[in-house]
DNA sequence: GCTTGACTTAAACCTTTGTTTAAGCACGAG
DNA sequence: CTCGTGCTTAAACAAAGGTTTAAGTCAAGC
């Protein structure tokens, strides 16, 4: 193990848990799932390159925005093995997921408008309208509004 | 079972699923978590009152902005258990519910927001931003914003 | 009264995102 | 070289929200 305090550039799992604060268990669960890469030293420990820290950060900050892992993993399979990211990069999984975020927060408003009206235009008819747009929840990440969105 | 086009009111666990597009296991499922409740025929099967309808459409449009079912239960918890729901009820519940809207829609601005910020100032500093606040998720359904509004 | 479709149950299984556990090597300080 | 801490693996467990399956029962039309 390194010195207390040095900056390495070749990371044990511990100091690179340590530093993005992220459990080793969870680590090694994002390598099965092939979102970080590592190789292995003589005695088959693991050395991360010091770019992954940045990678477990996106990782991190994308699930915090409510990214599943599988997405988080597609749109990092566009970084090179090795290469750390250029910043173009970055840029586009910013404008990328602002897009997704958006597509959700205007998902929620019109559920919580439709609901708002369906209760309280006295009819109380949302049987039918929850039913409308079975398909359309949360969960589904399509690309768009389908249905909800037409008059 | 009762004649094609006939409005019963009760129902067995075919209609209900009919009526509500709920899979059968789906409400079966709701019932073992003590959303619905129903009474059994001298042949042990359910039937449910239609008033179910309606709690049942109330639960999947509930699922559908993002509510788990464990929520969903605390509210319906309030309904007394024959009797069909008031309208102050469901006023209730949706106010209840927009409020708990509008807080998820807040916080994944603010997470937009700091992600770009973050990406874009040119630091690309977010190991140190994603890991501010590690416990401000989207899964999180605490009351506030904790340290994330602070300045 | 028989057949068929709807219903019953418990238990296993599924996905996602990990954590925990057990048993066993690796590595570095002294 | 030994000691203790850190690392390795597979496999089991967790929670949410169900679905599927197997084996059996009920209800209703003819």
């Amino acid at each position: 193990m390194s010195v207390s305090g040095e900056i390495a550039d070749v990371l044990t799992i511990g100091e690179l848990s340590g530093r993005s604060g992220v459990p080793a268990s969870a680590l090694r669960f994002y390598e099965r799932q092939g979102l970080i890469t590592s190789h292995r030293t003589d005695g088959n420990q693991r050395r991360y390159h010091r770019s992954t820290l940045r990678r477990v950060a996106f990782i991190r900050a994308s699930q915090s925005v409510g990214m599943p892992l599988s997405v988080i993993g597609e749109v990092l399979g566009f970084l090179p093995e090795g290469a750390p990211a250029t910043r173009q990069f970055w840029m586009n999984a910013s404008v990328c997921w602002s897009r997704e975020i958006n597509a959700r927060i205007e998902k929620m408003e019109r559920m919580r408008d439709r609901f708002t009206e369906c209760i309280g235009c006295g009819c109380l008819s949302f049987e039918q309208c929850a039913l409308v747009n079975p398909a359309d929840t949360l969960a589904e990440h399509g690309p768009g509004p389908h249905r909800l969105l037409e008059p």
